[in-house]
RNA sequence: UCAGACGGCUGGACGGCCGCGCGGCGCCUUCGGGCGCCGGGAGGAAAGUCCGGGCUCCACGGGAAUACGGUGCCGGGUAACACCCGGCGGGGGCGACCCCAGGGAAAGUGCCACAGAAAACAGACCGCCGGCGCAUGCGCCGGCAAGGGUGAAACGGGGCGGUAAGAGCGCACCGCGGGUCCGGCAACGGUCCCGGCACGGCAAACCCCACCGGGAGCAAGACCGAAUAGGGGCGGCCGCCCAGGGUCGAAAGACCGCUGGGAGGCGCAUUCCCGCGCCGCCGCCCGGGUUGGUCGCGCGAGGCGUCCGGCGACGGACGUCCCAGAUGAAUGGUCGUCCCCCGCCCAUUGGCGGGGACAGAACCCGGCUUACAGGUCGUCUGACCCC
């Protein structure tokens, strides 16, 4: 299935801003309920911190995998999430970057409305 | 066999599962799109953005001079270059080869740290030689610049003669300068003759000479498209000088940018000469397009192969292929097997763990520069061994 992007900066500042925030050693989640009834949106972010050119857009494409496993079946309807890459989120072995976004993704859950 | 020089190629392989974006075809569609099949989807540097072009828009009238920037041995290659090839000159290496910003220093200005006596019309610290005086090694006077010392560099080099000691003072050689002739398209090289040391170095110091050069860049630019500003048209108001015209007036004159010209200001890199364009405020209408979308946007100085010309860079002919096109930015994620490297354990097989370089297209080409684990091929050089 196909998941939605977040494409403008300021639907990020947005997320970013008004919405909650869970960090795990492979990366960071945010995440922000809308008013819509619209599907789940994702968006992906890798600074410069994380390193050249290759390594991030590496690192965003392990997220987008990532998102494509976990949020797809359990993701909230109605939510923004935006990922964001760390330092170890390249190296980090893949089930564990799975389990990471899996916890984060429950911590973020629990302080929100629900489903 | 070892050591080395130069040039080229390559940049992990295979498979399973799950995906991304592009194109084509077919089907479905609520016209937003969806599904299926097929095809192709990162680099040698895609990097730095340092040169040269294509392309696009802007500026674009001519001449002279100036300024600014760049290039700098010669010949060739090329669309072009600061690139490449072949030479020349200088330097390094036993050699294969490598390195050089390599025009002009008798046009002028300037600089040459430290050290050293002295750093550029020469001069004399230690010294050398002669004379005089005496307390025989010092002082004074004169001659000298070969020797020592300093330095990146010391007013030709070292040799013989010569001399009190010395000095191109004399001689031959080398270097330097001028000329003749020969070879070469040329840079330049060589022969012979003459001169008799005059002309230190730095031009990546200013400078001089020769040649070249509009500006900005795909966020260029075009189209579709709410609002604002600028632009065009109409109406009104204001404005320096001259001429024409118009209105009012009997006239004097007053008024009117309606027409033409001038002055002034601005622009065309600067200056000069000629030349060209534009010219303030308010209202209404037309129109205008930031974000967004579409195009630009990949058939090209194109790739590959064969043959021909050329020492080579490269050129030509024929055949053949179509080969990324994203825009919060696709070209992948994951697992397994194998390959290579490293560490540890057993140390024969083997086992465990870790690692696999530099790096990601953004309009496109030609170069340069920088980064890079490893593998591989070819040519050549020097040593040693064998025949």
């Amino acid at each position: 299935m196909a998941i939605r992007r977040l494409k403008r900066r300021p639907e990020f500042l947005q997320v970013a801003s008004s919405g909650q925030k869970a960090a795990t050693p492979g990366l960071v989640l945010q995440a922000r309920a809308r008013a819509d009834a619209d599907p789940l949106r994702v968006g992906f972010t890798a600074s410069r911190k994380v390193g050249g050119a290759v390594v991030r857009n590496r690192a965003k494409r392990r997220l987008r995998a990532a998102a494509e496993a976990v949020l797809g079946p359990k993701g909230l309807r109605a939510h923004d999430y935006v990922l964001i890459a760390r330092a170890e989120t390249v190296r980090r072995p893949f089930q564990l970057l799975l389990s990471d976004l899996d916890r984060a993704l429950e911590r973020v859950g629990r302080g929100g409305e629900g489903r």
